[in-house]
DNA sequence: CACCGCGATGTCAGTTTCTGTCATCGCTAG
DNA sequence: CTAGCGATGACAGAAACTGACATCGCGGTG
């Protein structure tokens, strides 16, 4: 038999989202996750680099996922274009209404403490660097490309934000273009 | 003669961004400034609430500029261009030729440690509810409210970053423009 | 089969950040 | 003169992390 139960990281996230939900993020300490998941607070910090890193692991693919979206399509498509083809495939791939409850209690634990919002922030900020850098490969010149990118990311985030809230339907695609159409009437409006 | 040094306040975010840029925030421990400042570290932490928040005192005076700019404006303008005055406003008053070395060097060592970006994005966020709460006031609906604060942002940060690098000029108010322009003429592409 | 080394985990000690609580003592109001 | 206020110190302690080394099943090698 093995010396250890596999699945060390996996039950780790389990307890952690867990204990989370239930009763905060401050209330939590670290020794006690890794205590309900049999393991060592030692071992918690071999998987996860803090305590708040537990809530945003597969980052790099939800980043892949944009990227190869930006990257992939027709080269001679407008860089606004491109980046709202990508937000909305990674939205509707990503987010399908069955995952809408768990990305809820997952936001509904992030929006309760600063700390987690913090990191939520640098990870977006990661997502936009990684979308101009597509950008730029693809051709788009400097001054476009980051806007686009941060363009990609406002679309995103407040679509997002309506999706978890539930009011307006749950396709994620559909509220993505609705963002869309309002942030180009928006940036249209005579000055 | 009172019985301590006057300014405790002063001395101690002085000698935080002193030891900062000359170490790297993650050298210098809070025993260390609060020695150096001949005081203690507990009453370090009565004045700032972390290390990391010296950086960022002042954001409620910072962020009520844009609110007010945003309320001040004439009521008849759309919310897009209320945005863009504000941010072009106070991109003007608050960052004059003679403040860029010094906005330089706070942020470099921003950029050089994850955990100072995360709360400057943290700040920012908070402004982009603010502006948005100051849009809503005026009467602007929701999901444009939103959207328009997250675009004040947009053009705020690239334009600020440009002017930081100093590559282009050092008129604030000029960097904001081309950057407006850059995102009207991005979003009126066809689709 | 015996052995050896790898890899995942444990153990332990230590640093640093941050908090609660109470003591100190100039200054100011009455 | 005295009482209390307000800024600071002193101290203890929790919790988040880190580094160094020990443990020991397992898998391969001879």
């Amino acid at each position: 038999m093995p010396r250890w139960e596999p699945g060390a990281r996996e039950r780790l996230q389990a307890t952690t989202l867990a204990l989370f939900a239930e009763r905060g993020f401050d209330a939590v300490t670290v020794a006690e996750i890794a205590s309900r998941a049999g393991l060592t607070e030692r071992t918690f910090f071999r998987y996860f680099a803090d305590k708040r890193e537990v809530l945003f692991t597969g980052q790099d693919v939800f980043e892949g996922m944009f990227v190869d979206h930006i990257l992939a399509a027709p080269p001679d498509a407008g860089p606004f274009a491109v980046v709202v083809g990508a937000v909305r495939a990674v939205a509707t791939d990503f987010f399908p209404a069955e995952r809408r409850l768990l990305s809820q209690q997952r936001q509904s634990i992030i929006d309760a403490t600063p700390g987690l919002q913090e990191r939520e922030l640098l990870k977006l900020a990661g997502l936009t660097t990684a979308m101009a850098d597509a950008l730029r490969k693809r051709g788009t010149p400097e001054p476009t490309a980051k806007l686009g990118a941060e363009c990609g990311l406002t679309i995103f985030r407040v679509a997002f934000s309506r999706w978890v809230d539930g009011t307006d339907g749950d396709d994620m695609a559909a509220i993505v273009d609705s963002v869309v159409a309002d942030l180009r009437r928006l940036a249209a409006a005579p000055q």
